[in-house]
RNA sequence: GCCCCCGUGGCGGAAUCGGUAGACGCGGCAGACUCAAAAUCUGUUGCCUUCACGGGCGUGCUGGUUCAAGUCCGGCCGGGGGCACCA
């Protein structure tokens, strides 16, 4: 018989599904709806193995959720604009759109070799001008309701990509793209008020129970709610009012010690303006930068004011006035009052500066006489004392307490802060969405009219200059204005990329829609029951997408809050790495294995093998799914992406491991096309068999019910040990009949179906079908043949087992501990003890106690 | 420093309602087929012990709860991730 020849096989049953358009998604339709998305992908020009795990998985879904009955949308498209195209641009002299476009057409060619169970006919890219038009008018909308700002702000430049950059796009002090030491500058930028939602965006999260827990921490803790209280200390002899602080910790008022003011803070400019060795010592706080210092945790600094406040509930206690380098301008008011007995920063400063650590909070076990504070701060629980009239009180009624005289004599008001800060959108760069804003001397910040979208890309410019191309182009900037019709200049910024894929997702319910997106289809769609995608995104793209969805419900464009009800977050695809003698990284296919050993293919040159890390091409342990495809098919990268790891962590790729794929796709083939003659299609089993027969029809039944539990629960490798152990059984049931067989046969090609497609349609052919898989019914388990009459369950004595019994399931606790008694080992294990006990477990277990 | 997750054979991993630990795959070993190889098939594969039957030990370590613990609780050790002066 023939080999499995995928390469015919795939052409051909993608031409068959294109053909029929068997993966078109309908906007109206009686059945229940499936959005099934993955994270779109940047076209890079060739996919990656992490693609093909991403894709791989949410077609699986995808086409499970179809056989199930499903109306599903499985749409495919282009994160286009960034960086990578203008550097393409300045390396190889090519135009960023025609690098993007040839690189999408490329990459659609090899996702449809995957076979993926897309409709095309939803594609689109983000730098389609059809695309960005429609978010410049949501841009316009946002702007007009508030939620779009312009401002000056200490923002994060980063030196390499000549741009600015959001928070969230600071890891570790460095840009996310460029990995540069990112920049603190004073600059004019866009800015969305994503802060206008943070405590929606948080409370939002307790409602997506099909996230990953982590994923949601990862938010809680990026938008970082905090309680407390806003008060201020009155100043003695000084020019401002007052210093204004922000606590959550008001209970530890009375061990105050000092107050301390960012060397941002407007007073410590002014202060500094006469003080000459204050200007210095602000100057020394700015300097390293703002990433070494976190990197460094930067040993406590200040400088005493001179300045005395005076303490709210106290206007005879005076508290020194620092400035301090570990307060930050950006967070609550950019000054505090310092407790060092409770907070560790706090006590770390009073001690280099020797200033007073009185306890006030004192440990419920404790007494409060011999309670001292050595190097560590007392932040737990407890009961106040040294604190007048909150002696005694425990720390949430004394935090109330002095929340209530505060806010009594108007000095204090209770509230509530955000570690979130406002999403800054614009960039220095040309291959973006063009911000549609112009600027007039006379009138200010103008929208560009809505008939004027879109506002496009000039084609002409120069990329061998430093900074903005836009702001570089001889024309394009200067315009007239839209309302007064005077001289005035384009804004030049575009926008981050990410605000390209926070609505993509609504976008795809209808493509082609005049307004951003069309509201029937959106209704219908929205939100996504499942989204695929790296936990890389976990507060960037997914905490931007919740924020855009927010601010489209409020424009009216979309029903929706939250735009994905089920997320998951797969695994990255990981390969040993490879150096030769000199230390140099090797390419997995330049390396050869023999008895153990690695060597530099074809030669005895030995190779070092390092630990398994994630595929890259710095260190070149890469492998391309193109390769993969040509040698084995894609069902057979398909069949590893989901087999043994758990799709949500690393998965190490390896060849051994495709080989054994490969052999498996041969075995189901040779399984269908060598099983002699069987009945027609539509024969049925005979409802009593027995013996071989209906071993076969339980192993069968089986398998449909444990791969459809395992796929509805994304467990794929699960689903795909259930399919081996259907396929073994297949294979060790000796001689059954036709309609058994046919069965089972049937079944586990229906149920390779979503993961398999290609070789599943040429078994189905095989088995004398005209039909497709990809439009065929999800098998349904017979429940009567999911379980047996009889099972075997384990005995044990004192704990330990010692035999087995099989018996009836229906059968009565005393029937069970009899048989379990009459056992010779169980016997032997007692000793000639009595059993003290016997604990019968129905259908699981006998425990015998002696 | 704070927060979160995870430690199971040579490897990836099953078993998560406390109830037969190691399903399924990879790799290894032995055999069949073959002139030979590839492909395929069969058997075997946690460790120790025994000719064998069997027995003992085993889920990072250590205590505990329980008739019963990979699973629950306490304390350690190790690995990974997130946030990093957030008041």
């Amino acid at each position: 018989m023939a080999r499995y020849n995928a390469k015919e096989s795939e052409a051909r049953w993608q031409e068959a599904w294109s053909t029929r358009g068997v993966f078109a998604a309908v906007n109206q339709s009686a059945l229940p709806k499936c959005y099934v998305l993955e994270m779109f992908p940047y076209p890079s020009g060739r996919i990656h193995m992490g693609h093909a795990r991403n894709y791989t998985m949410g077609d699986v879904i995808a086409r499970f959720k179809r056989a199930q009955g499903f109306n599903v949308l499985h749409p495919m498209g282009w994160d286009a604009f960034g960086l990578p195209a203008e550097n393409a641009a300045r390396e190889k002299g090519v135009h960023p759109r025609e690098w993007t476009y040839a690189n999408i057409a490329a990459m659609r060619e090899q996702l449809k070799a995957m076979g993926l169970a897309i409709d095309w006919s939803r594609e689109f890219a983000t730098c389609d001008p059809e695309y960005y038009a429609r978010q410049q008018k949501l841009f316009l909308d946002f702007f007009r309701m508030g939620l779009v700002y312009r401002a000056e702000a200490d923002v994060n430049w980063d030196p390499v990509d000549s741009t600015v950059l959001a928070n969230e796009q600071v890891i570790e002090g460095r840009g996310w793209r460029s990995g540069a030491i990112v920049e603190r500058r004073k600059l004019s930028q866009w800015f969305f008020r994503i802060t206008q939602f943070a405590d929606d965006l948080l409370t939002g999260l307790d409602s997506l129970e099909r996230w990953p827990e982590k994923v949601r921490l990862m938010q809680k803790n990026w938008i970082g709610r905090s309680e407390g209280l806003r008060f201020s200390f009155a100043l003695k002899d000084a020019p401002e009012p007052g210093v204004e602080v922000f606590s959550t910790r008001p209970d530890t008022l009375f061990g105050a010690s000092f107050v301390a003011l960012s060397p941002d803070h407007p007073l410590t400019e002014q202060l500094a303006a006469r003080d000459a060795k204050l200007a210095a010592f602000v100057a020394e706080c700015h300097r390293g930068g703002t990433a070494e210092e976190t990197i460094e945790t930067a040993e406590k600094m200040g400088y005493n004011t001179g300045l005395r406040a005076t303490h709210p509930l106290d206007p005879n206690w005076q508290l020194p006035v620092y400035v301090a380098n570990f307060v930050l301008m950006a967070y609550g008011t950019g000054a505090i009052f310092g407790c060092p007995a409770h907070d560790q920063r706090d006590l770390d400063f009073a001690r280099k500066y020797r200033l007073p650590v009185l306890p006030v909070v004192i440990p419920d076990d404790a007494d409060t006489k011999s309670f001292t504070i050595g190097t560590e701060a007392y932040v737990g629980s407890g009961h106040l004392a040294n604190s007048r009239f909150l002696d005694g009180l425990d720390v949430d009624a004394a935090k109330n307490e002095v929340a209530k005289r505060l806010e009594a004599a108007g000095t204090g008001a209770r509230t509530v802060h955000y570690r979130l800060r406002d999403w800054l959108v614009s960039r220095q760069r040309y291959w973006g969405c063009p911000i549609p804003i112009v600027h007039c001397g006379m009138c200010g910040m103008v929208p560009v009219p809505e008939r004027n979208l879109p506002l496009k890309l000039p084609d002409e410019v120069r990329f061998d200059l430093p900074g903005n191309p836009l702001e570089n182009h001889p024309a394009w900037k200067h315009v007239k204005c839209p309302v007064c019709g005077g001289a005035a200049t384009r804004e030049t910024d575009t926008f981050d990329t990410f605000v390209d894929s926070s609505w993509y997702f609504a976008r795809f319910t209808d493509s082609h829609a005049d307004a951003p997106v069309n509201p029937d289809a959106a209704r219908y769609w929205m939100p996504v029951d499942q989204y695929i995608g790296g936990v890389e995104h976990a507060v960037l793209h997914l905490l931007y997408a919740r924020f855009f969805t927010r601010a489209m419900a409020k424009a009216g464009d979309i029903a929706v809050q939250e735009p994905f009800a089920g997320l998951f977050t797969q695994g990255m695809v990981c390969h040993e790495t490879y150096r030769d003698a000199d230390g140099e990284w090797l390419l997995p296919e330049d390396v050869e294995k023999r008895d153990g050993q690695a060597f530099r293919r074809g030669s005895d040159a030995p190779v070092a093998v390092g630990p398994s890390e994630k595929m890259s091409k710095s260190k070149k342990n890469v492998v391309a799914p193109e390769g993969i495809i040509d040698a084995f098919g894609a069902d057979t990268i398909r069949w590893f992406m989901l087999s043994d790891t758990p799709p949500e962590r690393d998965v190490e790729w390896t060849q051994e491991g495709a080989e054994g794929c490969w052999r498996f796709v041969q075995r189901i083939h040779r399984l269908v096309t060598e099983a002699g003659a069987l009945p027609p299609p539509g024969a049925k089993p005979a409802q009593d068999c027995g013996g071989a027969d209906l071993e076969l029809r339980r192993a069968t039944h089986r398998a449909v019910a444990a791969v459809t539990e395992d796929l509805a629960a994304l467990r794929f490798n699960r689903a795909v040990a259930q399919i081996y152990t259907l396929a073994n059984a297949l294979s060790a049931s000796g001689p059954v009949d036709g309609a058994v067989k046919r069965e089972a046969l049937e079944v586990l090609v229906l149920l390779i179906g979503p993961m398999m497609p290609h070789l599943a349609e040429t078994c189905w052919e095989a088995l004398g079908h005209k039909t497709l898989v990809a439009t065929a019914h999800w098998p349904v388990a017979n429940k009567g043949l999911v379980t047996s009459d009889t099972l075997v369950i384990a005995v044990q004595v004192n704990g330990k087992r010692r035999g087995e019994i099989e018996i009836a399931r229906a059968a009565q606790e005393e029937e069970v501990k009899a048989s379990a008694l009459a056992l010779d080992s169980v016997q032997r294990a007692l000793e000639g003890k009595t059993p003290r006990r016997v604990i019968v477990v129905p259908g699981r277990i006998v425990n015998v106690v002696a």
